[in-house]
DNA sequence: CTGAAAGCGCTTACAG
DNA sequence: CTGAAAGCGCTTACAG
């Protein structure tokens, strides 16, 4: 009694070790109740067969899966630049989950056709819970799960009307932080690389430029780019033509302030002397440009695992939080 | 009829349309000799009632999962930098994947409870087919997969006995373009920064840089890194002291070429004045260091999309080819 | 503590 | 073209 793919069944273990299939799947399960004795005969069935259970079969009689989807809804272009938030969530994520036995399915969606496979997917039952990791606008998914009543923790406060739990990191903290230290050193003439403006993290970093400015009473230099190198390197440009004496910018994100390091190389500005540069990430990279940039650290790693940890808690039904913000902390190196 | 989770069954849709559960399988599965007009009708109840299959019973009875396991084993060092190998052949991957209407399982591994879990889930039915995207020396897991019959693609060729299908970039065509580059421009003492040498890209490009240099009767120079730039840096320092006066330094990624950069900065050495530095990859960063760095690019992304079609090829039962190379090139920039 | 039996939600020959 | 029925490989009350 094998499956086509030649494994061996339930059935086939329990002929073997001389009990029933109920036993074998209690052994296999952990069930205390068995003897010791059969316990050890089963075992040894199972060992010497190879036997691992079916998943399927598993999975339609319990009604879990056992795995938990991540989604990305990303253009190309920002998974495909070295940006450390794919990997960094990835990889918190899958440390949590590897320690609960769990299995991470991940969703990415590069098109519309795309985004609609994922929500057929997930509200399919293949999974027991999703975690979202990055939204872009008012991104019906979360909406769409949650009537569906599936465990869901977003990565960044949502920017629809829905209230889904969500983990995030102290956004306005950081760069508050940052332009205070701009302030406090002096700077006079303080612009800003805001990111992408449908995606949350890009108008709170912007927004808390703005309120900490506003404090100080400097008026406000932004141009926007969406996260990578070459929108940062050309947000630069527009800001020195827009005002030549600029003499810092805040950037909300390593990779654009790598971008605007090499257009103020070429424009003959010197960091920090005529222009004081600081970043959002703390990268590795950050370590390494010239001059290594002054920088907000978020915890990005630290925020996958939140988030792993907060959807198996949803699973199990327990409660969470409805919200979890993570420090963030100003770096300081040679670029400001 | 519905399910625990509230999700209507075949059942339930049959009932509604006024036909049998045979019927709306057919529809739902696109068979073509149902009648138009029952068609019609089963899509409506399927619409209204916003039926979605159970993909544990489809399994279950037809013995495919529609999904595909692509497997990292990999420390954490080398994830968490921003190194543009994984998110790339995620991103190659996910894409075909998509078209091909096939779930991508991500499956990483740090630690050896991992690895194991892996090669319980992925020879546990869970998947129609396996991708394993870097291997460490004579990593185990390919040979477990053949035994068990599951189709699988290796990036980059395998170093185990085991002969199994894989895609791999042309290493030693790029490292040799670099090597004579270099040579030509009348470089004398040229030296590696190897990659790790229990990955077949490490030795393989390290292999190649050999040759290339014997050729020319110039004697090799060499350290070894692990493809981070922290890694790139010191071998960089280590170079330095072992010969103080090489004057080209050929580095076997991108990124530990960044760090390369950064000692010979510190150590007061123009580039390409005093030394020439090429990479390897042409990520995106390349373009932004300074100097921006002439490097052989490696096309990671498409490695990705082939390992994907050459897997989607073997679980549909065609044969492919054993081994499939992807060119590289030099691109020349100001490094060299 | 152990087993017989029902049932999870599908697909697919087999009849008609 | 359509339906009744068997069966995929498990888990879990229910008896005993």
């Amino acid at each position: 009694m094998t499956t086509a793919g030649g494994r061996p069944t339930l059935e086939a273990v329990a002929r073997r070790a001389g009990v029933s299939r109920a036993t074998v799947s209690r052994v296999v399960n952990g069930s205390p109740k068995v003897a010791e004795e059969i316990q050890a005969r089963v075992r040894r069935a199972v060992e010497e067969m190879g036997y691992v259970p079916n998943q399927a079969a598993r999975t339609l009689v319990t009604q879990r899966t056992d795995s938990i989807a991540l989604v990305f809804t990303e253009q190309a272009n920002r998974v495909f630049s070295d940006d450390q938030y794919f990997p960094g969530i990835i990889f918190g994520v899958s440390q949590v989950l590897e320690d609960a036995d769990k299995q991470l399915v991940l969703l990415m969606a590069h098109s519309d056709a795309g985004h609609e496979r994922i929500e057929r997917y997930t509200t399919g039952g293949h999974v027991d819970g999703v975690l979202i990791a990055s939204m872009h606008g008012a991104d019906p998914l979360p909406a769409a799960l949650a009537r569906h009543r599936l465990p869901v923790i977003c990565g960044g406060r949502p920017l629809a009307r829905a209230s889904l739990p969500y983990v995030d990191v102290d956004q306005t903290g950081g760069v508050t932080a940052a332009i205070r230290y701009l302030l406090r050193s002096g700077r006079r003439r303080i612009a800003t690389i805001a990111g992408p403006q449908d995606m949350v993290a890009g108008i709170e970093r912007l927004a808390a430029y703005r309120t900490a400015l506003d404090d100080s009473d400097r008026r406000s230099i932004v141009a926007v780019g969406d996260f990578t190198r070459a929108s940062g390197a050309a947000a630069m440009r527009q800001l020195l033509a827009d005002d030549p004496h600029l003499d810092a910018v805040f950037v909300a994100s390593d990779l654009m302030a790598h971008g605007a390091l090499r257009t103020l190389r070429e424009a003959g500005r010197r960091v920090p002397e005529d222009v004081a540069v600081i970043g959002f990430d703390d990268i590795e990279m950050a370590q390494f440009t010239d001059p290594p940039l002054t920088t907000v650290r978020q915890p990005i790693v630290e925020m996958g695992r939140r988030m792993a940890e907060q959807v198996l808690r949803l699973v199990s039904g327990e409660p969470v939080e409805p919200v979890v913000v993570l420090d963030t902390e100003l770096i300081r190196r040679d670029s400001a």
